[in-house]
DNA sequence: CGCATTAAGTTATAGTATATTACATTGCGG
DNA sequence: CCGCAATGTAATATACTATAACTTAATGCG
């Protein structure tokens, strides 16, 4: 028998919360294998329903994907969070650095799945894939500890996060390991953080300085 | 052995080159879709042959995809040999860094099927994956323009390497567009190629002093 | 040249997945 | 208590991967 829910009814008609159970038995399946292995079908069987009940709570794959990406930011922004919470001799950027990698290797599968574009680019702007991404990108902004000067700092939250997003990526195909035996992947992502400092500085310090001559 | 057939005779029982036809044909349908636009099926009707016909060629939808991929890399690779030969004002490593950007964006399908993790990573060693991967790779390095100092140039490499794919996948899923309206894709890119070209320069004259000092 | 061998197709079929339709059950508000 | 919407089930259509068994064409060798 399936692992049910404490939360309703268990020998009920109803499984009494579907569309939740559905959406953490999905991120379980893709721990390993991305969103490829999420199968309605398997699910369902899984969680003791009939196959067609997942339609109930979305009207196909994607959208079922959509609410699992969604999730699955959701978590990524609470690890970066208690990562840049804890007291560290690291910077808040360095943490949230290393967090990222390290979140991006570890539950691999599920990273994958977030950036898998197609779910994000076709959901529509207000939605909850939308507002979860937000606030990740919320954090990293925070992660410079940078005044807000014009929009110096979402550039270079933009850049240190796809420099990142690319570390993860290639990191995690192997395409890192044998090409530079010397070079680890934290060291390259402390490369980025040091160098993201560095230029916001500059940037900053320029920024204000045509600012006063105006 | 005979030259294989530029054409396929129409009226044979046998196709004539279809392994080849599978890769093309595959390539064409993965320019929308990415890797999940490939179908087995489908191919095989679109060429006029049986489901089964080509499982003849590729063991199963992975060696396929293995197969396409590596094509794909390989074209990758041309462009941006291409992109670098013609005179420019730019630097080599500025016009290949815009070269994958432009790759990656208008053959959006194409470069995400390249990047899709499973198939590199499952491929072996030796594998013609492995080398098509192998040769863009010693194409960034050649972007650099370095002399060879230890293991700088790789390290350098795999560092920009890594930004311009996270721009890219950032991009292509429209994380950009709108988080920073004042921030275009090319200037990010071409931040990452001016930080790079810094920071290697930086790195090989310690590397230098350091080295003479021993 | 005749013939075995093999590469490269074919039809038929099994297995699995998504998704739709029509019907059944439950619990809740009026 | 009744109506009804929400939520489940059964049955089914469609699509894709993959295998098995058979057929055809080309090749190489005595």
């Amino acid at each position: 028998m399936p692992t049910q829910l404490a939360r309703k009814p268990q020998n009920s008609y109803h499984h009494g919360d579907l569309r939740d159970a559905l959406i953490k038995a999905a991120l379980r399946e893709a721990e390993q294998g991305g969103a490829e292995a999420i199968s309605i079908k398997a699910l369902a069987k899984e969680l003791g329903v009939s196959q067609p009940a997942p339609y109930r709570h979305f009207a196909d794959r994607e959208a079922l994907l959509a609410a699992v990406t969604a999730e699955a930011f959701r978590q990524f922004t609470a690890v970066l969070r208690e990562a840049m919470a804890k007291p560290s001799k690291q910077s808040k950027l360095s943490r949230l650095a290393q967090a990222t990698l390290d979140f991006g290797l570890r539950r691999n599968g599920i990273y994958r799945l977030m950036f898998a574009s197609r779910t994000f680019s076709c959901a529509d702007a207000g939605s909850e894939l939308h507002v979860a991404t937000n606030e990740t990108f919320a954090l990293v902004i925070e992660a410079l500890e940078a005044p807000a000067v014009g929009y110096l700092r979402e550039r270079h939250a933009l850049k240190i996060w796809a420099a990142l997003h690319g570390v993860v990526m290639l990191a995690e195909q192997g395409m890192l390991t044998g090409r530079s035996a010397h070079t680890t992947r934290e060291e390259l992502v402390e490369d980025f953080v040091a160098e993201t400092k560095l230029a916001l500085e500059v940037a900053i310090k320029n920024a204000r300085r045509s600012g006063k001559a105006e």
